[in-house]
DNA sequence: CGGGATCCCGATAGATACTG
DNA sequence: CAGTATCTATCGGGATCCCG
């Protein structure tokens, strides 16, 4: 029963690891930031604040169920404000908090390092998939 | 015809969304910086480059299958350098390039970005979770 | 040692339809 | 208007086997 070898380790690392990442806040928040909507919606609250159907029509692709789901998520984080009006027809208003504010100057800082080094990138890609002869 | 409604003017957004996605440098980038094992990868090379071997040992919970799929996107991105030294057992270094330290850099911003605010998305969670009823 | 190829499964995004 | 519920298709990612 010595049997227990790469596979079982493996597992086991990955246990521990897994434990590691979780307690890790960095990629804690990597998970927000990296989300694929969370920076659109970011982005766009960056602006001004908005209504919820004014998201839905400015990130235009999103699904409601999306929408929502990455606003209970930034809610949750203390990214974003929601206020409900209870007019006749309701009213949500969502805004970004401080926090908000700091995060969406980091994904600034993100964008900017991405159009500064997307050329190089572009490049590097293109040099790759040529001198690569078959694959 | 003029059935043409909410789904089919969903979809043509989405596929507009979609090419603007795609042309934006911001998120293609993005989606390199978010990947759970670039991160990873490229803070273990920022240190010192390595081999795969090491690698592979420094990451622990990673699948073969995953670290070289991860090194070869990032060598494609020009992100590092693949070096094969044809010894009797084959040897593989892995570095980082200028452009990988300076993402390394920026997920250096990223780290203390998260490690500064952790703590208020902490309290936040909590007050969320709290507050939130029933749900 | 450093991978490539294949199979498979669980997670999840998204479409659709319904509700307060 | 602002969601919620459900169902399905897709796919990332792990395990396994094998090659150079």
């Amino acid at each position: 029963m010595a049997t227990q070898t790469a596979a079982q380790r493996r597992e086991q690392a990955r246990a521990e690891y897994d434990a590691f990442i979780k307690a890790c806040p960095t990629n804690q928040l990597l998970d927000r930031i990296s989300d694929k909507w969370v920076s659109l919606v970011v982005s766009a609250l960056a602006a001004h604040p908005m209504r919820y159907s004014d998201l839905s029509r400015k990130i235009a692709g999103v699904s409601p169920k999306m929408l929502t789901q990455t606003l209970r998520t930034l809610e949750r984080d203390g990214i974003v404000t929601r206020t409900v009006t209870p007019s006749v027809p309701v009213r949500v208003d969502y805004e970004l908090t401080t926090l908000g504010s700091s995060l969406a100057l980091l994904l600034t800082a993100v964008k900017d390092w991405a159009e500064t080094n997307f050329d190089e990138v572009h490049k590097a890609r293109e040099r790759y998939d040529t001198d690569t002869p078959a694959a």
